[in-house]
DNA sequence: TTATTGTCGATTGTCAACAATCTTCCGAAC
DNA sequence: GTTCGGAAGATTGTTGACAATCGACAATAA
């Protein structure tokens, strides 16, 4: 028997919280390295501090929050480093992806991987610059979600909210552009190829480039 | 100035509680897919449930418990399909780990992996199982410190985690035998060595090798 | 018999009050 | 002026009571 009607919108208020939160530090209603007062936040939710706290505690885990103990919870505000160590590990993660999905890519695959190209395109000729983000992070996802291992894609999902977090704030406070329009030619049309090799330089080279825009930005503030 | 004691002795029981549940799950005092009930606990360990709830939410965060909302909470049973992703990550993360620190390995390196090598054999000899599994995961760690790779030593926790219980509840189950004795001479050797292809080459045997073993224990149930 | 509905116990979710802790700042002693 | 100590305010940590939800079982009706 199939579904009638969609399952599920039943939620607690932990969870519908944690997305909130997640969507505010993503579109810097909740700036990098501003405090959270967990009393403040309770009423502007309209719920009561307990179920507030296992949200944060939720974002605390997945690094987005940091808190000390008795005196406060930030935003988290990422250094060089960090951001250099998210991109050195996407390149382990991100290679080891692909050598899984190699063999197993389908037409499925092929189409999804041009579909979400396009979309990436489409954003960056809107000038849409916080869709562009988003667009380019579903494009290098895919890979992920091919690959059926779930392990991987969490791993995956949890970095993938910390760069979102790092570009987004970086992309206002500084005003810089999205990602540009020729950026992904190589990455699409080598993982639509047959040289595995060559993917895996191209996905090295992609990191190497996107660590270095990085710095340059930390330079200019 | 430096620090000249520890800091930090205070803790809340949110921490104390983790890391309570984190060892009564290790050693089979709750074991895997056992019912965790809040109220029972919470009283076992003489607090609150906000505090346990709050606890518990890190262990599910960390993959160590799995609950249905309003229901059950229940400690992870890891099929066969689980711990093959454990095993495969590990592969990738422990490459990129050695790709890492090849070039950075120095005196305090060479020391530390022999001792804790010679602690592992210790541990074997004196058929201390529960040690000598705590002793192996040990030595696999030291590759991920020495790193100074503060995301990967994170990622490679969360993995631990998992494999610890894992090997340990079938260890009880079925009264399988810790490690080998000779099973990491060669693992140790080859990261004293100068061949970096033949560690990564080694570093994957014994992941199959170790997938293997855990093939064989699900067999036998 | 079988399907439906109601009830009950168990468990998790939520709340508001209270406690513990940390930081800041102000005043006194030197 | 500097240092020490301690009160005050802000924030997180903890608690016990109450609410919502789920699953199972019994009662009922066809």
């Amino acid at each position: 028997m199939g579904q009638l009607v969609d399952l599920l919108p039943r939620s607690t208020f932990r969870e519908q919280i944690s997305v909130k939160l997640r969507e505010a530090i993503m579109n810097g209603s909740l700036a990098p390295g501003s405090q959270i007062v967990e009393s403040r936040l309770a009423s502007q939710f309209g719920v009561s501090r307990g179920p507030l706290r296992e949200a944060i505690r939720e974002l605390i885990n997945e690094g987005l929050l940091v808190s000390r103990s008795y005196t406060s919870t930030f935003v988290i505000d990422l250094s060089k480093d960090d951001v250099q160590e998210i991109y050195s590990i996407r390149t382990a993660l991100e290679t080891f992806a692909f050598e899984l999905v190699w063999e197993m890519r389908d037409d499925w695959f092929r189409d999804e991987i041009k579909r979400r190209h396009a979309a990436l395109l489409e954003t960056i000729d809107r000038g849409a610059d916080d869709e562009s983000i988003a667009a380019e992070l579903s494009l290098h996802s895919l890979v992920y979600e091919a690959s059926r291992h779930k392990l991987l894609v969490s791993m995956w999902n949890g970095l993938k909210g910390r760069l979102q977090i790092y570009w987004a704030a970086h992309h206002r406070a500084h005003g810089i552009r999205g990602p540009k329009r020729e950026s992904h030619d190589q990455y699409v049309a080598l993982a639509l190829g047959d040289d595995l090799n060559a993917m895996k330089a191209e996905i090295s080279d992609h990191m190497k480039r996107g660590a270095k825009v990085t710095e340059a930005f930390l330079e200019r503030a």
